[in-house]
Formats: structure tokens, sequence, C-alpha cells
DNA sequence: CTGAAAGCGCTAACAC
DNA sequence: GTGTTAGCGCTTTCAG
């Protein structure tokens, strides 16, 4: 690796007059920036990246912690997050909580010892589960600015992404009644997720409040555990009367489509489907999903700019939660 | 941020002694072990990574450059790659080329350069097309350990895992024909890839073995800007006698299989599909799509493996390509 | 216009 | 058993 030194020792020069050059300053004279950023061009010099962060406490890396990577959600905001950063010049680092507080612990620990300078997560699982966030007020408290998106809690202070899940789920449900469906089942494999909670009770509201309706609610979770297929299969067994279903995580409703399709359901006539899915799932169904969009891409772009705007401006104490609009899309499976 | 300084004032002691103490260092009495211990675990001290690490020369960090994380097969290898690593200590910083050979080579230039102790990539489609792999040659010539996975080059002399894509696609094929089929469809999205090429000339090596076979070769590929279900609907229409479908991308076959479906075939009788991808798409398919298992798992492992053993070891100049077992796994849309 | 020196936080050879 | 010192590669004040 070459170094400073290195330069400074072929160009008979001192360290400090280097390192002045490369940065153009107007201390040092044109010829010899000139001469300078020649050698150091022809060496291919690129300043040690860990020196400098030593030097500046400051790393340009953003430290990302997110539940599961082969959830479509979380890879694609990784990739929006990753995107939008790459263009502000900072790298990230990922690492996967696997939904297990204690990597999550783990992970938040080991980077929070000036390899990074701030911190983009969702929380895992197991974390929502117990809500002991202990482990990520400790990071806070280290003033290490801190963005959680989609998956949040109350008892965190800090910025936050998310999106009016309450909203999104009562929209879609309001929607399956304006079509005159009387029988609506709630699909979630989300159950113990913030979100989850968020998403089910938009649902229960919106039936709550139609009046010509008079069915219990329906909801139907699937665990961990769970054969998703066989519990949805039961599901159609089970309520033969079925004529909406919304699902409000990343799959169900895609199975269940399928599953309707193989019942011969007609659809959209004699049921109705909306899902939380990505619309990379479309290719695979046929009738299209009408979905809810989510804008995954716009909250992980959202994520970085509020912790960039943290970093460059640390002092500003009120934390902000962005609400990132979603939209319901109508395809083939609803009327 | 708390530093052996710190510890060192509070303690009445040198920088140094500190230091030790925290190394269990025989040089330093059990008695002041004991008390810099408790007041680094009362402090909560974390030795800063930067400066272990500009020292030391070594950052437990290894740079992951993958072309696409939206593809699922490069989400779940990066998911090995991340736990493996950090199974074994590590760190990983990840970068997303987007299938560009400039954002490659930036991500590569930005991290050669004491950030990270290692690569770990697969070459973006760019980068393939135009084999141009010098800026990859780069940072070899760095002598900075570099494991290429599953789009490799014959060009770049370094460590690789790899799957026997042509004998995994000969495999699928000479099943197709064992089943008596007479019109045997290849369909790809990856024409112009490393993988795609061998996995065609499997499939080509297999056809023209078969004694009993005698249709030309039927290879439909579909393009970036192509809308895939358009591309696979004229496929049937030109090919009505199709009978088998070997699918040596991602996705193309669980399109086609749905295609398949919605146009009244019998499956497996009147056509089976075979296709490259993951199981995760298989609670998308009924019946359920026969796949070639590429055990991404396993070589997210071995890139792992190849690379750390690299590190600790870098004098062995003979590189190894390890081969990744594939596995035809029948399900329900083969006889 | 250029250089010497200090220091970011840490480790390790070498004193005492 | 403990402390001093030098140095990893860089930036930056301060002297010259």
């Amino acid at each position: 690796m070459v170094t400073l030194k290195h330069l400074a020792e072929q160009l008979n020069v001192s360290v400090s007059t280097v390192s002045k050059a490369l940065h153009n300053s107007d201390e040092i004279s044109p010829d010899t920036i000139e001469r300078v950023k020649a050698l150091a061009k022809f060496l291919n010099y690129k300043p040690n990246k860990l020196a400098v962060s030593l030097k500046s406490s400051r790393t340009n890396t953003i430290g990302v912690i997110i539940p599961n990577i082969l959830n479509h959600f979380f890879a694609k905001a990784l990739y929006a997050i990753e995107m939008e950063a790459s263009k502000q010049g900072y790298h990230i680092i990922t690492c996967v909580s696997n939904e297990l507080q204690a990597k999550e612990a783990d992970s938040l620990q080991l980077l929070s010892n000036g390899s990074v300078d701030g911190f983009i997560m969702s929380i895992a699982e197991e974390t929502q589960v117990a809500n002991n966030v202990d482990h990520i007020n400790a990071v806070i408290q280290q003033n290490i600015p801190t963005v959680l998106f989609d998956r949040v809690s109350d008892d965190i202070n800090c910025d936050k992404v998310i999106i009016d899940d309450f909203g999104a789920a009562y929209e879609a449900t309001m929607h399956l009644l304006s079509e005159g469906r009387k029988r609506i089942v709630l699909l979630s494999d989300i159950e113990d997720l913030s979100v989850g909670k968020l998403r089910t009770n938009g649902y229960l509201q919106a039936l709550k409040e139609a009046k010509d309706y008079h069915q219990e609610p329906v909801m139907v979770t699937i665990k961990k555990s769970d054969d998703a297929e066989q519990v949805i299969d039961n599901m159609f067994r089970n309520n033969t009367t079925v004529d909406g279903i919304i699902s409000i995580d990343n799959t169900s409703g895609v199975v269940a489509l399928q599953k309707a399709l193989k019942l011969n359901y007609k659809i959209p006539n004699d049921l109705s489907v909306i899902g939380f899915s990505d619309d990379n799932v479309l290719q695979f169904t046929d009738p299209k999903l009408s979905t809810i969009s989510q804008h995954t891409l716009d909250i992980g772009k959202a994520s970085v700019e509020l912790l960039l705007k943290r970093l460059n401006d640390p002092n500003t104490s009120l934390k902000t939660t962005k609400t990132i609009k979603t939209k319901l899309v109508l395809r083939e499976t609803t009327k």
C-alpha cells in the first residue's frame, strides 16, 4: 500500500506538503501540487480510509441492521439504502439479525465503537415480541445517530421512517367493502410485529365502521412453524362463504390467490384478494394481484436522508417520524 | 467514546498497562487485571476498531460486491456469506454493482485502501459482456485476496466458487429426454452471462447425444427490455408441440409454468417444466416446480471459507476453484 | 511556500 | 509488574 510517506520520500518533500498538495491547499505552489498529484496518480495512491477516519472521527459508513434479507421487503429496502448512501458518498456495513435479539445487540455493540457514523435498522421480531429495546437505546445514548424504519418502537426516541400501516389496511378493507363483500378474511404471518398489529387494527376499524357488515372479523394467522399453504387451505374449508381476502404480509396473499384458483373460485367475481406484496411477485400470478404498494424504495431513501441530516446537524434534538404514503393498486384480483 | 487513556487516568496507571491487562498479559498482576477489567466493563469500554485495524493492518471486514440484491440468488448468497463471516468474527461491507462495470470498479477502488481484508464478489453483467476485468485484476495484483463466485472469468486468476452449470443443465435435459420428451425448449434471461452460456451448452450437448431426438434445439431468450410474459406467450404460440421446458434462470420457469396452466396444459402429462429457481418460489406454484437446486447457502459459505483460508495463509499461490454440487429435485412438474 | 510536531486510539518492543 | 516510547497513516497547527 502506497502512503503519503512514500510519495514524500520520492519527491524529497515532507509528508505534510504532500498531504496539503493533494488537498489543493493554497499554501502549496501550483508546481508542487502538480508534481505530487502526478506521482500519486502514477503510483495509484489512495488515502488509507482507516487513518482518515481515525483522525477525523468520521467513517462515512452507515451500519444497516435488518431482520432478514430473504424477505423481499428488506432486500429492497437495503437496495434503496445502498443506492442512496452510495450516491452521498457513504458505504454501508450490513448485518442481519435473523430476527434474533442477541444477534441484533451483538451487531450494534460491535459497530458502535467507531466503525460507523450511524445506524439504520428495522427491529428484529424477537426484540419486538419481548419489547426489550435497551440495547438499541444504549447506542442512542452514546449519541450515535440512529434511524428506525418499518418496525419501530414507541420506547425508542429517534428518527423513524414508517408507512401508515393502519391507514393502508383500512383503505384496502374499505375497498373490499365498497365492492359489497360480506365475508372478508384477514391473513397474516406477522401477527406479533408492530406493523402487523397496526394493519390488523386498520382492518378491524374498517369493518366496525361499515353499517351493513354484520360478520365477526376473521383473522387467520400463520405461525413460523405452520405450513402456510395448509393454513390457507383450512381457511377456505372453514370459511366457505369468504368473498374477500386481505393479506397484510409479503406472501400469504399470493398463496391464497393460487389456492383460490385451484379451488375454482372465479376471481374477482366470487372473491377479491388484496396483498401487501411487492410487485416482484406479479409475474408469478395470473390474474395479477391487487396490492398495497409500500414504496419500499422511498422508505430506504428517506432513511438515509434522515440519517445524513442528523449526522450533519447532530444538535437538533427534535426527532422526526416520516410517514411514507402507501398506495392501493387495484389490478385483476379486485373488481 | 471511552478510550484506554480514560481508563488509565481513572486508575492512575499507564495506557500500556491497561492495554496489556485487557489482553490478560501475564506481565500484569492479577489484581491490576481485575481492576482494569472491572472499570472497563463499568464504563462499557470497547476498543476502537479503526485504531486496532490501523495498527494491525487487519480489519476483520470482508468487502462483498454483488450485481443485484433483488435477485434472490444473490440475496441468499449474501445471507450465507454474512452468516458464515459473522460466525468467524468478520463483518461484511456490501456494495451492489447494479450490473454496471463502473459501479463495480468504484466499489473495488474505494474499499481497496485498507477498508477490507479481502473481497468476495460476483461479476456484473456489463463486465462480463465486455469481458473487461482489468479493475478486478488490479486489486488482485495489490495482493488483496479475492474470491469470485457464480459469475467468474477465466481471465482472472483467483479462488473461485462455482456450480457445474454445464452438468446441471445437461442432467436436467437428460431427465426430460428420459421422460420421452420430443420438443424441449430452453428459456433464458441470462444469455450473455458466463453461467448462461454454460447451461445452454449443457442443454445442447444433451440433445446432441440423444439418438432419438431429431428436433433442432429451441432457445428462447428474454432480454432486459422484454416483457417476459409476452415472450413466453409467444413461445407457446410458436411451439405448439412443446412438451418440455428447461429454464436456466431464476424466474422464467415459474412464469412459463403459470402460462402453461393458463393455456390448459396438463402438467406433467402434456408438458414438463424444470427451473433453476430457488425453493422460495415453490409456495407460489401449484403444481410444485421441479428445480435444479444450486445449494446457494453452500456457495456463500464456501466463498467465505476460501477467503479466510487465503487471508490466514496468503503465501500459497495456487488458486483453487471449488465446485458446489447441484441437485435435480423432481417435484410435480416432471414425470 | 514548506516542514516539524502533535495527536487520533491502539499495540508492543524495550526499559526500569 | 509497570511505564516509556515509537509508530500505524493521516491531518493540521504552528514555525520558519
